[in-house]
DNA sequence: GAAAAAAAATGAACTAGTTTAAGACTTTTA
DNA sequence: TAAAAGTCTTAAACTAGTTCATTTTTTTTC
């Protein structure tokens, strides 16, 4: 059987942690559905009921929250191969704090919720495949979390420029001070003294 | 059938999100092991491969990692109906750079890693426990590592108050700087001008 | 229950990161 | 392609949090 590009991607995504037969794969995917998103356009804005869960197919999202003063604070940037959405309005159905804007024009495969508790009854096996991303992704965000509060900001920088070459690239600079967690002007003041050795 | 207090407890803490039958339970229990251990000993030390995965049943433990100039930095504090270890060294058998250090005499029940693979195979509904325990996890955790870089130390320290204000109580006030990620000298003052409010 | 060890409080001098403001540079939009 | 909007840089004054040193209080140990 041949795949469009974007269902090769999550289906080598899935193949990461389980097997799946031909039929399963198209059952798998007639499951999904494909969205379209210009750059600057929001795919969630807080106050939101969240009910789809995302892969990124193509393009760049940041996920943030804004604080009581309005300052931006990025959680994730969900490029090419990442899951993305806001889980915890996924799983509870209450209102979101977050905002996922794109960067760029960006594609994605969203799965509704509906969708997603059909796919454990029709396929168990992917209980196995979220217990598996689940648990990868925790160990990152445990990492994270402590790096957050024991790390100084440079230390921070210089942590996600080895991780993620990549996307350094691709998000401003502004923007990548929203994901350190300080001002731009310092992200700057960092930049410029790292760069300078 | 009559469990033992420790049983009942995990046995509970499983209910939230499977169902399991009384062969089911006798054989879950089958795989786990009971451990006990005193105030001031070590579960875990960097360097160690571990090969559990604990749930704690009776006590407290703190879980660090010590920084370059040998400042510990605390990642949870583990109290009764919680999950405990490295997820990272569980999974990948890499040495850890975890400390897991009881702060009172302790009771645990481990799952060794070949009995929780084993785990899968004869009751796969454990794929969806652990599956909606990880994704619980990791909603809280993408919580902390946000706070961790958007919220003053003294908002830091107000939400663990309020967030788990039986352990508080249970924990010296180093240790909870540790968590919170600052000096104990500062925290002492945060707590000194948030209760003179 | 006394001695030792560890934790907590306090204060002064310091550093990492913020705020505000202004000008230069780059990207977007009409 | 010009104007507008947004991003980046620099710098001075400020604040949150650290470091170091000392004293008091609490907990542990024998």
């Amino acid at each position: 059987m041949l795949y469009k590009e974007s269902h090769i991607l999550i289906l080598n995504n899935v193949s990461k942690f389980i097997d799946l037969t031909e039929l399963e794969k198209q059952k798998y995917l007639s499951l999904l559905t494909k969205i379209s998103i210009k750059r600057k356009s929001f795919l969630m804005q807080a106050g939101d009921i969240t009910s789809y869960e995302y892969f990124i197919t193509k393009g760049c999202l940041k996920v943030y929250t804004l604080d009581d003063d309005g300052a931006p604070h990025i959680s994730m940037f969900a490029v090419e191969d990442y899951w993305t959405g806001d889980m915890a309005s996924f799983m509870t159905k209450e209102p979101t704090r977050y905002f996922i804007k794109a960067t760029e024009d960006s594609e994605l495969l969203g799965i509704s919720r509906a969708n997603y508790e059909l796919l454990f009854q029709e396929i168990p096996k992917f209980e196995r495949f979220y217990r598996m991303l689940y648990q990868k992704s925790l160990i990152s965000y445990i990492r994270r979390s402590n790096h957050g509060i024991s790390l100084t900001a440079e230390e921070r920088y210089i942590e996600f420029k080895t991780k993620y070459p990549n996307i350094v690239n691709r998000i401003t600079q502004k923007d990548l001070a929203g994901y350190i967690g300080i001002t731009p002007e310092f992200m700057s003041k960092i930049i410029t003294k790292v760069n300078r050795r």
